[in-house]
DNA sequence: GGCGGTAATGTTACCGGAAACATCGCGCGC
DNA sequence: GCGCGCGATGTTTCCGGTAACATTACCGCC
């Protein structure tokens, strides 16, 4: 285990076999565990392995097997804190099963650019694209272009997703503990500000939302849409409709509930004694949030690695498959100092 | 420019001469912007490439030219925004100059998954790698693994260093932002909480505030270590030294600010009123944190389009190095309600 | 003891490009 | 009129693997 000489080229597997004595076939069989291989024959190729310091060159490989190891993925340009932890995990899920992730960054919004990216992509003999910006228009625009390889552009994969859901009855675990935990403090008229509708994801969770509290016998007071940001959110919070006599708003995400509170303090209006504010996400921020923020917990990385190994399982990495058995962290409700119950003397 | 059909294969070079009637090699001059190639040839080749949608294999053009369009990037497992947007703006110019960025991150305490990493990058076959994460733990065990690639690690690159800084004094036009600001409000017992210290950049950034002090013929008031996280701003906030009568608070970045704010509500000491408090990147939050922080932009995807124009130049792509001339946008001050002169009555 | 069968290994072709080298054809100078 | 030089293009080889096919060598059996 020397230090290889720094003007040293990388061993080839001609190298190693004739380090061997052996034919480079030998050597390519033994790398990909063929077992039929002598135990005296095996040792030599094994020690020249590590003597040289082998390590494969994925061009060739790929070049010469026509299968490349490597996954491209499209994410959206400003990574919220959810995507940012699915890719994580997803990326470490990838390199778990040898693939290496290819990170293509893009604004979903500058067609120009998504473009350029699917060219690059193309360009790039991948075994697969993931697609991690799920909205329809993005997603319409890479089904277009038509990769000869497998494309999988995630849809609602949410780890807290009870098994039994329908395509009709949308659930997510966390928005039901957003929802069970408002309602066990005694609201009953609750506003949402979703994210942007024309990603599916913030569908989805606003969906999962309304049916929470139809399990509840309750119906959402209104919503509003906001971007993911909290400057959104604090225009969403600036036009509240107080006058319906809300006493809870849960919002998107954490950064959107940071606006929302800071658009209630201006007002005047007290969190949590006034109004309750709950976000989704628990970013390490809002723990310092005025008043700190209550919120839900999701496990994004593991999210990511789920999706990861249903991709692998998909081009069909039997290996990768065999892992998709993962348990399913369920969310967390965290409650902190913006929920509590509703003002006595209201309805 | 009909699209693909689906199931064919992709158009190689040899297909492509074939259909223009020249030979491959005719085709891979053209693509390489030879000029010796009469119009009439050049014109057939041409449409024959846009005929069969002809995409170059990085994989066969890696092997045989023994030099990839690969980067690899290593970058840290918790991107702060500051690093984030840099790889936004380093994978932007590298797709640019026709690279693809590989992103490898990884969490650069845990020795294992470093070495796995390293381990990976060196099959990739890639023109180089760039380091993202200027934490000297990790620089060296980079240098350790003794690449037979170009390496460049993250230094000090910032968008806002005045030409004329030696390495004995450090600037940070960012930084000489915020001390004039704090300086020109009346504050001269300045407390500096620093991100962690094994990170270069942040002792970089320390010395600038320090320097910048200097020049108004000031010495800091002190400095504790944070983790440029909120939670470690929080407790650096409760462990302020007041009694040396200090009036303003220099976080390291705005995460690390929004805990010190939360520090000091906790302990009914009112910002700005009595202690004034800065954050550094503007993150898009801060406008929402109670009170709205002040602060300076900096234009990081800048930073990282210059590191990779300047990484691009090391590895000898002539075309890219051109581009470095990008004019750099200095760091704005970003003046909200976090900071006011100091209380009267104090020296 | 020669033959068929199979396990272990070797040989050759091929992936898609790039580089080195070879060839062709034409204008020009002597 | 012929050879030379050079511009334009073609041919071959190589990059480092994988896959298909070929070849040993040894075994058991009739």
């Amino acid at each position: 285990m020397s230090p290889t000489e720094p003007g040293a080229a990388r061993a080839t597997i001609y190298d190693v076999a004739r380090a061997a004595g052996v034919s480079h076939q030998t050597v390519s069989r033994l790398l990909h565990g063929f077992t039929g291989i002598r135990p005296a024959t095996r040792e030599r190729v094994e020690r020249a392995l590590i003597e040289l310091e082998y390590r494969p060159n994925l061009a060739a490989r790929s070049l010469a097997s026509n299968g490349s190891r490597r996954i491209g993925a499209l994410v959206y340009e400003l990574l919220e804190v959810g995507p940012r932890k699915t890719i994580q995990g997803a990326s470490d899920a990838a390199r778990r099963a040898g693939y290496l992730l290819d990170i293509v960054t893009l604004d979903p919004t500058d067609d120009a650019a998504v473009d350029e990216a699917l060219t690059i992509m193309r360009g790039q003999d991948l075994a697969g694209i993931l697609a991690f910006a799920p909205m329809d228009l993005l997603g319409d625009r890479i089904r277009q272009a038509d990769f000869a390889v497998p494309l999988l552009i995630e849809a609602i994969v949410d780890p807290g997703a009870s098994a039994d859901d329908g395509p009709d009855a949308p659930t997510d675990a966390g928005m039901d503990a957003v929802v069970d935990h408002l309602v066990s403090l005694g609201h009953r008229d609750i506003f949402f500000v979703s994210g942007p509708r024309e990603w599916s994801a913030s569908r989805y969770r606003e969906e999962a939302f309304v049916a929470a509290l139809r399990r509840h016998g309750l119906h959402p007071r209104g919503s509003a849409e906001a971007e993911w940001s909290a400057a959104s959110g604090y225009r969403a919070g600036l036009s509240l409709p107080l006058e319906l006599g809300i006493t809870a708003v849960v919002a998107a995400n954490d950064q959107v509930a940071l606006g929302l509170l800071r658009a209630l303090a201006e007002q005047g209006i007290a969190v949590p004694h006034e109004i309750s504010v709950m976000g989704f996400d628990n970013i390490p921020e809002s723990e310092y949030f005025q008043p700190p923020l209550s919120t839900v917990s999701v496990d994004y990385e593991q999210k990511g690695r789920i999706l990861m190994n249903s991709f692998l399982a998909l081009i069909g990495d039997a290996h990768a498959a065999a892992e998709t058995a993962e348990r399913r962290n369920p969310p967390q409700l965290v409650v902190r100092s913006s929920t509590a119950p509703p003002p006595v003397g209201r309805p």
